[in-house]
DNA sequence: TATTTTTTATTGACTAGTCAATCAACAAAA
DNA sequence: TTTTGTTGATTGACTAGTCAATAAAAAATA
């Protein structure tokens, strides 16, 4: 029942299919049929809109990035203070859309191709970027321009480090405890302030 | 030109060249014949000697695992005092054997492989206990109880996550800051104690 | 010691299966 | 009648795993 304008409503959906597909077999070596299949279209379709299965892995990963910068920028607008801005991108990386292990599983997977991939790394960098800006936007108000660096790259690091440990499920560190490490750390960082 | 006493040369040079082309390829969709290839055998020889693709990969990460377990008991030997426990644990798993790109590259590989494999996944497990208790058996003298678990915690998340960006290559985070960053978390852990 | 037999090492060729990508064909809308 | 959406069938490439065959070393036997 061919309806017409159905191209991004296809597209979209094939994406969906393709986070959750990668996220919950923990890889990216799933299958166009079964990513089309969770879309409910043939392969054949998804290889219409997309051109390589690469083509649509990478739209896959864009889009989660995407996904992320916006959250992010919601979060940075409703931060009051220098103090606020950096919880609220930490907040943002455990946030329950983002934190989700079918989510996480698919960020993981993509950092594996990258070592592959210079494209998928291309566009991991752009994230790392504009994690360390944003961390950096809250935290040069906070501590010497050195120190604050390092914070950034602590915080960062843990983050990553905490994604690995959610994706490996069972004594899963949740939201909340995940948080409540990152902000310690933040907390001990400020604390030291001048030592 | 046959010779008998081959098998444990032959199981290592397999495991060697298991890591080596998964590091370098960035994932475990490497081929037998790539591994066998670089080891300087047919394929059928690998299979000969390791069953499935599966037992070698699996014989190939619990490899990863013991020379990483090995290091740390030397390591942990020559250690006096409690502090010294700790920085001796950060030191291991930043070492030059441990913290080499193609190394990581498989640790990394491995880790994604955990969320399919439940075998895999134990033997991580394994991994990051004995990492945790390690790093107990200095901390635990250090701080009090709950601060000793979080900084536990705290230590064992961010060498995970420099060792992401480190296989990510480019912009790497060399031994050195990898060692100071990691420390640092721990000095601030130890100089708020108390607070 | 000379020989046969067994064990160990090794591979090329083959099988069976999977999967990305293509294409011709069909259907509904414009 | 042209455009847009859609698929089943097919092709071509690749790969895990098997197997029969070969050859050297070691063990057993004469």
């Amino acid at each position: 029942m061919p309806k017409v304008g159905m191209e991004p409503v296809r597209r979209r959906a094939l994406i969906d299919a393709a986070i959750s597909t990668i996220g919950e077999r923990g890889g990216l070596d799933v299958t166009m049929s079964q990513i089309a299949g969770r879309a409910g279209v043939s392969s054949a379709l998804a290889h219409h809109y997309f051109g390589a299965k690469d083509d649509l892995l990478q739209a896959t990963m864009r889009h989660l990035l995407a996904e992320l910068a916006s959250e992010a920028r919601e979060a940075l607008k409703t931060a009051r203070t220098a103090r606020d801005r950096v919880s609220a991108v930490i907040a943002v990386s455990f946030s329950a859309s983002q934190f989700q292990p079918e989510t996480v599983g698919a960020w993981l997977a993509f950092y594996v191709e990258a070592q592959k991939s210079p494209a998928m790394r291309r566009l991991l960098r752009v994230y790392a970027r504009r994690l360390h800006s944003d961390l950096m936007s809250g935290l040069r108000h906070l501590l010497a321009a050195e120190d604050a660096i390092v914070a950034a790259e602590g915080i960062a690091a843990l983050i990553d480090g905490l994604y690995i440990r959610r994706a490996l499920k069972e004594d899963t560190p949740d939201t909340v405890s995940a948080v409540r490490l990152v902000e310690d750390y933040l907390e001990t960082k400020l604390q030291s302030r001048g030592t």
